[in-house]
DNA sequence: TGGCTTCCTTGATCCATGTCAAAGAATTGA
DNA sequence: TCAATTCTTTGACATGGATCAAGGAAGCCA
């Protein structure tokens, strides 16, 4: 599961893409080196599942690279994603065996681990830690609050329009563009997937995708490679209110 | 806004109904002490609204007794309830000044509440007091991540049958009845908030009310009153795996 | 008592999205 | 280079829930 090369970070905490977001991001010298003794990392590749709902979950993990998913399944099959984890987000809960859900690597991943006991007894010591869990966690809630009136309220052609602005900022924050108005990036995610956030299926997906095209709010190259050429357009077809929030 | 009468609880916390499952649950005598000298009370009409989405937000609080619900409002009318704030659960959010939902009494209210900056510093002071917003919190979201999977994937009569559920065994919890497999019980919302919740509209709830009527999941007398013959033949209807958990 | 007002129910009809089916692209591996 | 596989698109049709419309029941207060 894991490679053989080590990447700077993987020694020195310092070095990590995610050490000023994650959960370790409040903390101090001192405490970096605790994490270090204890820390490991997994990588899985694009595909491959990390956790069926019912394991036993042996870790508590931050994402560093990739995109994971938490999804749960009924009975007769239906499919509903309930996270998205992008770097820096964190997976499990400390107190908690069992995973409640299934976590599926979306793209190639690195996690960051560390065993449940030990990170539950730094929880505790590690006022640090515990108070950025704790904001982290509530900025998770606002989101899935935000996807709630998504799935309860929006139209097909809402829904996919809003997931194409979430990924487009997030990108955004991540690489900064030279232009202010045109924003290019890949769908990190296959139609299915985009179906299973949505609460739609996949041919509804792939109409509307066709739609937004059709309709100039997009630009589509291939399947996955996506030119927004009027960000603000883009935002009218959301349904959501004009002022969103700043785009980084 | 408040009553005259002061009832015992509003002196000394270790009367307080909701003690030991909200954020103070696991303070110490000398910590419920501090609680006492800042907390205030506040009461609230059914229906009235608590708060709307983009007014400043002086407090935090707990629900002491009654329900409120949190929502959001598209521009055009649409409106999703994103949140059920039961008994003990709390409102508000360390380090935010403005209420992103509106915020409305369902029932009678009252809540337990503290200025926000006095409240803010109590948390990085006191352990005890984070470590359950962090619990409580995380319990949220748990919630938020089932109400997805109804939102996006259940059928009207499923999401029906979830939310009775719901209700029913959160009243379960609070008053223990004798039969094991005889519910009865009010249902705390109108039909029209049962569809914000449900993402459904008022018509829709109501036709599906009466259907698991006629098929005799639920009997009902008068409009809210609900007896449950038999509950594994409710959580049937649900769409839920068999094993949802145990009653209370 | 009677007339508001609020909440709820029911019917008729429509339409957005799901379902079923087929075939087109892109990718992988032999 | 050619299957085989996976992902995606598109079409035809079905349907669950929305919409529009009317009226019933319960609570309230004058």
């Amino acid at each position: 599961m894991s490679t053989e090369t080590m990447l700077s970070f993987e020694k020195d905490c310092s070095e990590c893409p995610i050490r000023h977001r994650a959960v370790c991001a409040r903390c101090e010298t001192d405490e970096l080196e605790l994490l270090e003794s204890m820390k490991f990392y997994r990588h899985f590749k694009a595909g491959s599942t990390v956790l069926w709902s019912g394991d036993e979950m042996p870790f508590v993990a931050s994402v560093v690279a990739g995109i994971a998913t938490l999804s749960q399944t009924m009975e007769d099959g239906r499919r509903q994603m309930v996270g998205l984890l992008l770097p820096s987000d964190f997976l499990g809960r400390p107190g908690r065996a069992i995973a409640p859900y299934d976590v599926t690597a979306t793209t190639d991943l690195t996690i960051c681990c560390f065993k449940k006991k030990p990170f539950e007894e730094l929880i505790v010591s590690t006022p640090h830690i515990s108070q950025r869990l704790l904001e982290m966690t509530l900025d998770e809630l606002d989101a899935a609050r935000e996807w709630m009136l998504l799935l309860g309220r929006k139209t097909a052609r809402e829904k996919i329009a809003s997931l194409i602005a979430i990924i487009a900022r997030r990108d955004a924050a991540l690489n900064r563009h030279d232009h202010r108005n045109a924003f290019t990036f890949d769908l990190p995610m296959t139609r299915e997937a985009m179906a299973d956030y949505l609460g739609l299926t996949l041919e509804t997906v792939s109409r509307q995708v066709s739609a937004l095209k059709k309709d100039g709010v997009i630009e589509l190259s291939g399947k996955r490679h996506i030119t927004i050429p009027d960000f603000d357009r883009l935002m009218d077809e959301t349904g959501d209110d004009a002022d969103g929030g700043p785009l980084v």
